[in-house]
Order: C-alpha cells, then structure tokens, then sequence
DNA sequence: CTATTTCGTTTCGGAGCCGTTTTCATCCGC
DNA sequence: GCGGATGAAAACGGCTCCGAAACGAAATAG
C-alpha cells in the first residue's frame, strides 16, 4: 500500500521540515548536498564522485567540493579504492548517520501532525 | 487520520523529491527560499518582511535578498502597504502559484511509489 | 614502454548568500 | 513640529558555491 497524501498536505510537510532545518542550528545543506547525503546513506555502496555527479546531472568538481564541506562537518569520509587507485569511495560516518536518522524522525513527526 | 510514513519512507521520499529537485532545470531553491515561497503560499497574508525574518530566525536583510532572487525569477512580488508605507508586503504571483504547484504534485507522486 | 583514457582534484573568474552596520523613509508620542 | 522608534533596503567585507578548463595520478591499450 502506497502512501497516500494530498497536494496540500505534501505542501504543509514539506513546509514544516523545511522550516525545521533553517531554524535548526545546524549549518544549511543544499539541496544537492542533502541529495548525496541520502544517497550514501540509503542506496548500497560503493559511491563515487562520478557516480554521484552523473546520478545528479551536475559536474563532478561540483560533487568533489560538496565532499569537502560535508567531509569536514563529519558527514561523510572518503577512502581511496584499493582496486583502482583512481577511483574514491565515499564512505559513511556515524555522525552522518546520526544527521540522517534525525532528519527521518523528523519527517515522521511533522508527517503526523498533519491535519486529515 | 494522520500521515503514516516510517523513518526509511520518509528519508527515501526526501531523497526522491530532493533528487528532481537538483536534476530540474530550475535553479535550485535554497533551504530558506523554499520556506519563504511555501510559507507565502500556503499561509494566509499579510506576509512582511520582518514576520518572515522572525518565523525563519534569520536576519532582515536575509529575507530582503532572498526576496530580491525570487522576485526576480518571478516567484513572488514586492507591494507597499499603503496603511503603513514603512511595510512591504509579499505577493503571490501566477509563476509562484505554478511553481508550488509543480513541487506538490511532485512529493504526491513521489510519495505513491514508495515501497510499503 | 609509450600513448591514451579515466578519475578525482585544483585553479580560475564570476556570481550569490551570509551577518553587521548604516541609511532612508515612515509612523507615532509628545 | 520634532525626536525617537520602526521597517526595509543598501553598503560592506567575507565566505561559499558555480562551471570550465587545466592538472596529476593511475589504469589500460597497443
């Protein structure tokens, strides 16, 4: 059974979160840096940096300097392939973990205070 | 009857969503954009500057240029409040109408294929 | 062993957003 | 009227992001 939810309840959670992670006092991500947050954490491994900027159609420096910034929030590591030494994998850290656990709890919440 | 989602369903729907999102053609929203345009449409009016600027916990000036960028890109419009001159309110206009739209069907769509 | 390809990073100039502070117009108490 | 309070915008310096192009390391083809 799908979920189920009306434009204008989708609207108001999407409001609600969103509201949440301005005023939370965590730093902003941006949208393509909450995208590749949820996909090292919810897709299977292993993830590159050219795997991450095809899967979101942007450039790879792109992705490689959004590592940065989250890499240096402890959000993701990074590890060279010991395969191929060209290639990095981006690797999950517990605090990323954390962050993703907390922003699904949070969804959740927000989800059931909406009005019927 | 409440939304119910679980935490991998909502983290999934976010990621889905937020995905389009990125790979849209549209300049990417920011966290606060995104809560000024939904907040301006989903809340009933008068919306100010200063109401925003305290709702969202970030600076006047914040509001002012993230305003600046949405008004540009035709999201919302900027109307002086003739009972008191020092006020601004913000408008809807028909592109804003549209593009919250666009996003609502979006997460609706988004949600029905979600895995049970 | 050399040439080419692939992968990720770095560099570059440009653009956008940040909070603080200052400026400007308007309103209101006196 | 006039002085202070208020609302929004502008100015300022700093930081981050952007895509394009150049770069270095590693794998692969011949």
């Amino acid at each position: 059974m799908p979920i189920e939810i009306r434009p204008s309840q989708a609207l108001k959670l999407w409001h609600d979160v969103t509201l949440d992670l301005v005023r939370s006092d965590t730093p902003d991500l941006t949208a393509r840096q909450i995208t590749i947050l949820l996909t090292v954490y919810l897709e299977p491994p292993p993830h590159t940096v050219r795997g991450l900027a095809e899967k979101l159609g942007v450039t790879k420096p792109a992705i490689t300097r959004a590592l940065d910034t989250m890499g240096h929030q402890g959000l993701v590591a990074r590890r060279r392939d010991e395969k191929d030494r060209r290639n990095v994998i981006i690797q999950r850290t517990v605090d990323g973990a954390l962050t993703v656990e907390r922003i699904g709890d949070l969804i959740v919440a927000r989800a059931k205070d909406l009005p019927r």
